[in-house]
DNA sequence: TAAAAATACTCCATAGGTATTTTAT
DNA sequence: ATAAAATACCTATGGAGTATTTTTA
């Protein structure tokens, strides 16, 4: 069992499909159905569902999403304390963005962070898609990565829309960067909220 | 982040060495510091004070540790979720042992064991060492192993004692082998309680 | 100087991606 | 017929191990 795969159940419970759950996570969909299926394999239980149309959440399947949700809460509480540290000191932040996803970058989410921490200086490395966006990251010319799905393994992603999404190297990445990335998700958080559910199918939990 | 990292982090604040942690967890102390390094290096938070004669959890760290603690405890919760699963219906279970540990494991965790769940029949597959084992688990003539550490990276490894821990391949695991293993660390538990701490600066917390 | 942590290096399993097939509605 | 899940196959990377070096009490 690893952190991963509760994600991608928590997230296709969330959607009722493995197929949109593996969108809004930036990974291809067999990727997390393998993973889910592993995951039932090792713990010998099932935990969806299949019916050709999407998946259903079985009793124990609940059990399991249940427990899953407060293990990723702890984890997310931890990488809350990282991004805590960090802040105040000038830095430098340099984005990476396709061009496609530059003007939403660009026009909403730089100038609020902006105004909100006024001591980062920031960049905007403009490249034409997702892969010249994965370059720039693993080539060091930017820290954080603004990319539609789907990512490469090798970059950690953090969905914020259906189809666009932060992305950086896994180990590598600034104090600013981190702050800039919570924020991001905190901007998204207000505006969507509950994004979920938008799977065809609306039977599940 | 990952699970592995977070077991790591806990297991050596617990031992107030990465060395005894690393035993104690049955892995090489390369990798367990390798692993609690990437984790700082990711969080970019000190976790702990290295002082050439064990580690001390920095203030931060301790933060840390107590939301692991969290997130391994809803882990552990949905494993016993899946232990819970099984029970009852007649099963073999074939248990891989070396030659020095069989007397262990045939005195006692077996015979209890069989009265616990007198509907499980248990073969011991005996085997000269601990690359043995691992063998007869790979090749499929074995479900469960008992061996001393350190164990091979393909195999998952839940510790008993400081020279002993239960293996098995990673995904494949009978529900038999399950309860066994749940057993067993639960025998552990009740006889050591507290088996921690051995390590020698007593300074950590 | 002795014990613990860090580094160097190699190897293999794992996880991801693309392409394709199967299944169920 | 169509949308979703599963399978096949390849590649790359992460994590483990052994051996060795560095550090500090």
């Amino acid at each position: 069992m690893n952190l991963r795969q509760l994600r991608y159940v928590v997230a296709t419970a969330d959607h009722g499909t493995m197929t949109s759950a593996a969108q809004a996570l930036y990974v291809a969909q067999p990727a997390l159905s393998r993973a889910v299926r592993e995951l039932e394999r090792e713990l010998g239980i099932e935990l969806f569902a299949r019916s050709g149309r999407g998946v259903v959440l079985t009793p124990v399947g609940e059990q399991v999403v249940r427990r899953a949700r407060a293990a990723l809460e702890a984890v997310d509480a931890i990488e809350a304390l990282s991004a805590a540290r960090g802040h105040g000191q000038g830095a430098d932040l340099r984005i990476a963005t396709t061009a496609a996803l530059e003007p939403e970058l660009i026009g909403r989410l730089v100038p609020l962070f902006a105004r909100a921490q006024p001591a980062v200086r920031i960049r905007v490395v403009r490249c034409a898609d997702r892969v010249a966006v994965a370059a720039a990251l693993r080539a060091g010319r930017a820290d954080l990565g603004l990319a539609e799905p789907p990512a490469p393994a090798d970059l950690a992603v953090h969905p914020l829309t259906p189809r666009a999404g932060l992305v950086h190297p896994h180990r590598r990445t600034p104090p600013a960067g981190r702050d800039f990335l919570a924020f991001a998700k905190e901007c998204l958080r207000e505006s969507v909220r509950e994004p979920v559910r938008e799977a065809p199918g609306g039977r599940n939990r």
